[in-house]
DNA sequence: GATGAATGAGGATTCATTCAT
DNA sequence: CATGAATGAATCCTCATTCAT
């Protein structure tokens, strides 16, 4: 393995044990087996590791899923898995969620957070849209914005986190609008 | 304005500015126009002073909220004015908001989040029951467990963050069950 | 004493013992009994100091000078004083007049240089005006300018002797008549 | 060119440009366009290229002194040439000589200097016993030791000029002028 | 209570030098 | 000869915390 994959693995690693702000550089580089001068080779500081941390939790994250729902089930079915699996990688992994997102907030990282997300998005989004093509959901839902509500829906069901982005007023409009669609008929209001 | 008060505002504004991780506290001091020493008779230590931020925003929140929220209105309308309000608080504190998150999260005050949101949540549910009652929403739902849905829906929506809490494999049951509901409905699936 | 005067006189003793190079600021604040982070209360490097360095040896060297130059006698004898007056300096000070220079010169602080010799310049400038309205020196100098041309010169020579090592009595006895010789032709004194 | 002049020349550009001090042996192998372990091929360490650049500078200056005195001409217009183009060496390199001082102060190559400045000082040395012989300056000179002051003397006058900046042709042309009277004085030349 | 100069342990960072390729 | 990634000792600098005034 290359030595900057091996910093950020043991990175990931270290942060889980020690908690961000408590683990020094020389702790990385021990766990990495390198000098202490190679870790400035490839990462100018330890908040500038956080989007590679980032980018490898969401591979994980994406395995997991991928492993655990089955797209042949009914979207129902799915969706349970698609709740089990990300419950699942929570409780494995919270503590580096909590590191990432306190990480790239720290930092002016948080552009790269939406292109390191994209991929999940994606591919939710994708499974949404044949389910409407199919007429097993309803007609109305945009499933790109869809696919980011639902899990923000069980990410903050399972953890409660808070996370953004701001000054898009038409966009907050939509979201809005879809929100309220979203939110009346999972309450089953009217 | 006391000292207490005067210090928990300066590092609000402080921490916006320069962000928690590289903020000291002789910036703080700075803000705040006292001395460096004086600090330490309000709070025994840097990160003590998360909780007392928490404790402002939430009170924030709350104010906007129920100004926002018609009580008299319909459940419907109601939902829409707190869509409103969350999105509001958010456009405006989105960085105290990952700051008290890290904050939090960094130090050993977890356990204080709940206690400091408490409130947000209970009059959510209090909402919820009297609609339960009325018959204005499904008589399946859990209000307390679906207070905290709606407010992280909303939230994420607003922000796309990210938290949590493990070990709770119970507690997980029953919240995944309780989320699967919810979406099943937001979803119209079946 | 204050404490940024205690850290320049350190130094200075630190500097001629060590050497600019191979001195750590921690070699400074224990030479001046101080703790490490005080030395940046005052100065932000180690190149910093040199400024402060050169006044104080700009001072040093001109008690000297006006301890040894009896103005009260002819500018011959004033000259011959004056010799032996940044001789013994140099002499004493070799190493920090190196020091100072390349410290200086590797620095931005080129132009706190001449503010801090100054006085020195004037003093003698001021004593080229007396003999030359007296007639004892020729009357095409212009002493502003020539003020420096002679410390130059007499510095120059007294490096070229105690640059190497100092214990040169017999050396410097004779470099020093040289110069003496050389400046009373160029100025034309008597 | 060969690597070893490569590093010399690149070496002078990059002290030039950054400053002795602050120059790392990746910023001069960067300059002169070899790898970093090509740098111990030709030098042990860093600062023993002091010396060769000494040398080098040395030679530069001999080849323009050289140029620009006519050893035909009488010693009054030899003198007014040395001037000139003393002046011209420490207008275009003043930063390195105060580098090559300091680098070689800073170490103990101290003694490399003697010999390295040695054959521009036997130079002059040369010419001032044929004047003498001649009769054209004083018979009191010893030629050895008035060689080096007459150096110093220019020198120092030209880095009065030029330490603070360059671009100051007609205050060099006054220095210059007052330089050459209190020289020819000196030397009891016509 | 209030001050702010002083502290010094702790950790980040640098960069000359090496050596396997 | 040439390379340049890797090294890690050396040192700088920060900043939470203390305490004499």
């Amino acid at each position: 393995m290359d030595k900057k994959s091996k910093i950020v693995l043991s990175a990931i690693e270290v942060f889980r044990q020690i908690g961000i702000e408590k683990t020094k550089i020389s702790d990385i580089v021990k766990a990495a087996g390198i000098a202490q001068g190679t870790f400035y080779l490839y990462f100018p500081s330890k908040l500038s590791l956080m989007p590679a941390i980032a980018e490898v939790m969401v591979e994980k994250t994406m395995e997991i899923v991928k492993d655990q729902v089955d797209e042949q089930q009914d979207i129902s079915v799915q969706m349970k898995q698609l709740i089990d699996a990300i419950f699942k990688v929570n409780e494995e992994y919270h503590e580096i969620q909590a590191l990432i997102y306190s990480g790239l907030a720290s930092t002016e990282h948080l552009k790269e957070w939406e292109t390191v997300y994209a991929p999940f998005y994606n591919w939710i989004s994708e499974g949404l849209k044949k389910a409407k093509m199919e007429g097993k959901i309803r007609q109305t839902i945009q499933p790109d914005r869809t696919a980011k509500l639902i899990i923000g829906l069980i990410e903050s069901a399972a953890e409660q986190i808070y996370l953004y982005d701001v000054n898009k007023e038409d966009e907050a409009k939509i979201q809005k609008a879809e929100v309220y669609e979203f939110l009346k008929h999972a309450l089953s209001i009217g």
